[in-house]
DNA sequence: TAATTTGTTCGTAGACATTTC
DNA sequence: GGAAATGTCTACGAACAAATT
């Protein structure tokens, strides 16, 4: 028998109890779903503590638990131990950043490429179409990449800084792609991976759909911090770790050396896996061996993805996934489940562009670009002095306190006509420190049009005290 | 206190109780996996009873529910009710069928698509290159496809009996990719499928990757039963089918017009996603509109994929997906989670190859010669009639009953040269029936090694009495 | 065919960790 | 800083379902 008597009205969310059939936990998701589709429950509700609910149906708390497991399994709703169970405030809505850009909006979202260059590779393609005999890149063969290709795939590795051979390389398609293809192969729903507190949204979005748990770990300017790190595994059984050594999206951190090495030592007694992307590698390009490998410290437990779509072109398909030889057999079968086969074609036109030194030609482009871009943004900023940092394809600007949502803010820009992210969409869980604003400079290909947009942008970030 | 009390050695797997740590269901799994990795354990044997286990660690048998409901999910074990536990066969080793052949074994194993006419791609190729500017075709834009591409692709589809949308349709990285996206968006681990009890080798590896569980269902020869299908709905929660209504994969039965009205009342009335694919649907430009869709027959639940790569070439990686709209906001964040976006580059020389015409002239030189290897298999068999079916890719010949595994056939075959696959790799769960060997007709490219490879097989099978 | 064996599902109870107040 | 609130994890007992004998 219950033992508190409910008025009418007291609980945001109650179910009919002779409604409920058995399996009592899977009647109420049910229930649950249809009240927050006829919008009678509205995203963002804080619905009744488990004990609560489970009082007023006369239930098990437990069984509560169940129900809002499943929820939460289904994106529906999500908890916070301490606080209370809510409605994800993503129902039937997505933070993935999607490429759709059509209208006139400033560009300052997606974080893109400087693909003005593309034209170069022109010649590339027609060469490759006009040889003789090009029936071996339209086959089955070679999923994994051709032997060729991936030999002067290691030869470029070399040149920024990763050792690897022929048999621990698999060529994807794009380093999103790989990133999926890790997640099924090595991970199981309600596996933990260790992620910054703020960090690549895609990656988020793939490890929901994989129904994989992140656990933020906060970070200061060095990276993120060990000993939060070593807390976290003491505390969680975590499996895995995600990691973006250089110019991490969306900080713009890139770990350092010390760092590194500390990191790595929390990683390997906890026998994490360890997923390092390098988005932007070719920057290093300038500096090479300039920094530690997190690979070279933990040879036996990292995947590093280098994705060539940043470095070459976004609409080329490629990026190369790097493995020690014990995940090798699960990466493979992933991948060939998961797409049967990167285009070999695609594979080609980057490793021709490689080999005919097109590709670097069009590194040094970008980066010259990005250079100026910066320069621009520095110019424009020059009272800011704190966002002076070297990230060059993207600025991570700190906000005052606001009252607002990140989403409200979002939409304040895109109705001023500057679309920009907001660091909410970055965020794994709650946050209530310190929010920021990313500005993509890398998706805006004319340098005057740049700096009109960000002087635009500035003059509504101090108009309305942002900054 | 333990009941019963135990001999040494009278159960196959004993867990030393005073080594295990909580979580007890854990520490259990991590013990099996080290018996297993360290030969102790051997694949199929029979593990102790759930109760049994239970009485000689003196714990719940519930909890060794959950360890060996964990084991399974980490492909260790499989359970089945009423028999017992056992240790998955293919513990480290792993069906996916894999398109490499570099020896000089006779492939009668994977399902290739006679690419001895890719060459005629070439020109294709070539004109898209010269293109003044090929730009648009290498950056982020139009992730699902571009509009002219989505057209062209609506134009084809009518001609082999689809009619959709420009919002219906989205491109993807070929056929199996679709099969990814399609599991990651509409389905969650433990969610339960139903397929034919023989099915798709790379559907069962990727629902596995994915976590979900595939219901067997039987079949005749005019597809799946419908009332086997009904009584899997009332006894188990079913959330989709996955079904190839043309010349299904292995088994080469179509969906009589009359079962697919049956079977579409059963999936409308439990309300299941159904997953159609049409890997072979260019063979249908003969006769068009024959045949009901099971996608007219379901408008509302029906997710339709029409890969490329079998009509036109393997390489390029472009299938076409259809969807209602109520799962167009899902499949297409999940398409672009999975993959960021199809390469634009291959998509257009899919569709100049459609605008062009070389796509047709492929498809019909194709069935041509489809036709020519079928005509070959059915002069080599003419004595067993039994065999003579107009599946044109491959055949499905029944065995005798015989005491060799599988495994161990495939691998008598490839001592002799013959790369080819036993029907049990197409299982979902144990069979003790029929057993069949699947000859696939389409991967070797040259007519009088075909039909010397077929007189070898047909030598083989009578010597040793398989047929 | 009926009884038995065996795996599966669900609701329950207690111990625990984190956050809030 | 400590008590209370709240979600999470693990083990358990009962009812159930499928396969075997």
């Amino acid at each position: 028998m219950p033992i508190n008597i409910f008025s009418e009205n007291s609980l945001s969310w109650m179910p009919q109890k002779n409604t409920l059939k058995r399996p009592i936990y899977q009647s109420l998701v049910h229930d649950l779903e249809e009240k927050i589709k006829s919008n009678i429950l509205m995203p963002g509700t804080k619905l009744p503590s488990q004990r609560e609910l489970a009082d007023y149906l006369d239930l098990n708390f437990t069984t509560i638990t169940r129900a809002y497991k499943l929820s939460e399994q289904k994106n529906l709703t999500y908890g916070v131990v301490g606080k209370g169970t809510y409605i994800s405030p993503t129902v039937n809505t997505s933070p993935t950043i999607t490429p759709f850009n059509t209208d006139k909006t400033i560009n300052f979202g997606l974080i893109s490429a400087f693909e003005e260059n593309n034209n170069l590779l022109t010649n590339v393609i027609a060469d490759i179409s006009s040889q003789s005999n090009i029936n071996h890149l339209l086959t089955y063969d070679s999923p994994i990449g051709m032997t060729s290709q991936r030999k002067v795939a290691i030869n470029y590795l070399k040149k920024i800084g990763f050792s690897v051979s022929l048999d621990n390389i698999a060529i994807t398609s794009g380093g999103q792609n790989a990133l999926t293809i890790i997640l099924l192969a090595l991970f199981n729903a309600n596996d933990k991976i260790a992620v910054d507190r703020f960090t690549y949204v895609n990656f988020i979005e793939i490890a929901k759909l994989a129904q994989i748990k992140l656990i933020p770990i906060d970070y200061d300017s060095a990276g993120m911090i060990p000993e939060k790190l070593k807390y976290a595994c003491e505390h969680n059984h975590i499996n895995g770790i995600y990691l973006m050594p250089y110019f991490a999206n969306p900080t713009g951190i890139s770990i350092t050396d010390e760092r590194k090495i500390t990191l790595a030592q929390v990683i390997k007694s906890h026998d994490l896996v360890l997923i390092e992307d390098n988005y932007l590698h070719f920057l290093n390009i300038f500096d090479i061996g300039s920094s530690i490998q997190m690979r070279t410290l933990l040879p036996n437990q990292t995947i590093t993805i280098i994705s060539m779509t940043k470095a070459i072109s976004t609409g080329l398909r490629v990026g190369y996934l790097l493995f020690p030889s014990k995940y090798k057999h699960s990466l493979v079968t992933s991948l060939i489940n998961v797409n049967v086969k990167t285009s070999s074609l695609d594979a080609e036109i980057i490793t021709q562009s490689l080999v005919t030194g097109v590709a670097y030609d069009m590194m040094y482009k970008k980066i010259a670009l990005a250079q100026h871009a910066n320069d621009t943004f520095n110019t424009v900023f020059k009272d800011y002095p704190n966002l002076k940092t070297n990230t060059l394809f993207f600025k991570w600007i700190p906000l005052k306190k606001s009252t607002l949502s990140g989403k409200k803010i979002e939409s304040f820009f895109l109705h001023q006509g500057i679309r920009l992210f907001h660091s909410d969409r970055f965020l794994v869980s709650e946050n209530d420190k310190q929010t920021f604003l990313r500005i993509s400079l890398s998706a805006i290909n004319n340098a005057e049009t740049l700096k009109s947009a960000l002087i635009k942008l500035k003059t509504l970030l101090e108009q309305f005290d942002y900054i």
